[in-house]
DNA sequence: AGAAGTAATGTTATATAGTAACTAAATCTG
DNA sequence: CAGATTTAGTTACTATATAACATTACTTCT
């Protein structure tokens, strides 16, 4: 049952879940041209689209780049914490939070639809390094 | 002694104050480039870089896109409403949120250096724009 | 003031990110 | 199977951003 495409977007998800960090779209264009040869940039994308509207993916969008997700819950909104050292990414999901946010700028008569919370810093095994030097 | 780089950054504030919407930085150099003829994007970037240092702009992360810090207090940490219907901008601050946000991202170990709350929906008069109809 | 050093700006070129428009193939419908 | 529709591949292009180097303007010291 697995349609044309579907290939694309299992592969690209199997070398997401390889890396903690987050990756490039074109850092897949250059892994998979190195497995299948020519390969477009549209192919990435459109695999990469798939993906995030399955809830797989979250796009990292203060980097320009994407993570695989590491939530249970599928399409739950999740809050990135983004390591500036070490580049690792955490996905933590905080509904409250996230509702509290969408009240606050609901006083305004603001209807939230997406939500993008990413929080750059550093990681907690980056921070002990850190504190041995 | 304004040294040769601030009038460039004075220009991009305004022109950046006219629109309630994000600018693109090559909306703003092909503005530019109208007034003042050839221009390089290095020098829309460093300007641009150079105005978020000083808080008085914004980058939207969730758009590649620009705009003029609307808040009084300067650099303070905001979270951007962005309209997805008329594409408006609404900067709000609110600490205490933030901090929760912090908090809870904190619980692990992390430590935030930099926030990222973006949220895309759908502003007040476009709401009721759309009852109407 | 003049020379030498430093920092800011300008210039050129290129890297990186993303999409539009069209073609070809697969799948569905009757 | 014929024709319509969706899905994927291909080509070419647009948009976003930075690196590396050249030039200019400021600073400091003599
Ligand atoms: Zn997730
Ligand atoms: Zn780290
Ligand atoms: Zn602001
Ligand atoms: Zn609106």
């Amino acid at each position: 049952m697995t349609t044309r495409g579907e290939m694309w977007q299992a592969e690209i998800l199997r070398l997401l879940r390889q890396n903690h960090a987050p990756v490039k779209a074109y850092q897949v264009l250059a892994t998979l041209r190195k497995i299948h040869g020519k390969l477009a940039p549209t192919t990435i994308y459109r695999a990469l689209s798939a993906l995030q509207e399955r809830g797989r993916v979250h796009r990292v969008e203060s980097l320009n780049a994407f993570i695989a997700c590491q939530s249970r819950r599928d399409k739950q909104p999740s809050i990135l914490s983004i390591c500036n050292e070490c580049g690792s990414v955490e996905e933590s999901v905080a509904p409250d939070l996230l509702n509290d946010l969408s009240n606050v700028i609901g006083e305004t008569g603001f209807s939230p639809k997406r939500h993008v919370v990413e929080v750059h810093g550093t990681c907690a095994s980056c921070n002990s390094r850190k504190a041995q030097a």
